[in-house]
DNA sequence: CGGAATCCGAGTAGATACTG
DNA sequence: CAGTATCTACTCGGATTCCG
């Protein structure tokens, strides 16, 4: 054994989560978030221009769709194409980091999706053990 | 091919976090929720109590604990275990489901403490173009 | 079209105090 | 220990307006 290792969450990785100061957080957040997670999943089968996200992501403001593509774009995750044509046309796609991260999301979204029956049948049976009372 | 099918985003799956309606958003942000992604990391190595959760989780309030691992326990990702001795003693872990979701949240997590590096100089980049004006 | 700026209400989060 | 209750503060997020 060449690294000194106690505990699988006690790793010596710079970065961990877990912190509260720990920027790698922030950008967890980013990546989670309401929007920037269903924003990351719109990119995920290509670039789209502003207006097509939004309408991929249903219910999201232009306001908040803004703010949420600011935010991946300064973490690295997705890069920003803009023609100064008239009409502008501004494109978005993931980096390959986007991408790499992206894979794991879809994962995530693809099992809860494939799952939603399971915890549709937990919601009642918790709802009927603890709305009764 | 036997399937019907036109695009990868067009499965005729019952559920897709994109519809602004679909109960499966609800859960999705249950799962990546600021507080419930940490929770679910901390409960991946095992079952905890209440206080230990808030010692592992930084940062988190009582009541930020307490809803989050309602919602969870309620989505049927996480088992809570009361004995009613004195003092109390409630374990808190993951049901199967939890733990498979939980699974695909580490995973993602992990890549992204691992780019973090990555992330930040992304981030001075952008600081450094988009700050400057 | 692709945004930025402003306003404002509703919901969320934290601190605190209290209970079983 | 394991929470709940309450109060306040602050942020989030939507609607609107305006600009390049």
């Amino acid at each position: 054994m060449t690294t000194t290792q106690s505990a699988p969450e006690d790793r010596d990785l710079p970065f961990n989560v877990f912190a509260k100061s720990c920027p790698s957080r922030v950008t967890l957040e980013h990546v989670t978030g309401r929007w920037g997670a269903l924003t990351l999943g719109a990119l995920y089968e290509g670039s789209l221009r502003f207006n097509e996200l939004r309408r991929r992501v249903d219910g999201v403001s232009e306001k908040m769709l803004s703010q949420t593509l600011h935010a991946l774009e300064r973490d690295g995750l997705v890069h920003r194409e803009a023609q100064l044509t008239n009409p502008p046309r501004v494109d978005y796609e993931l980096t390959p980091l986007g991408h790499e991260v992206t894979e794991r999301l879809m994962a995530l979204i693809h099992l809860l999706e494939g799952r939603m029956d399971a915890v549709l049948e937990a919601r009642e049976r918790y709802d009927a053990a603890r709305g009764a009372r």
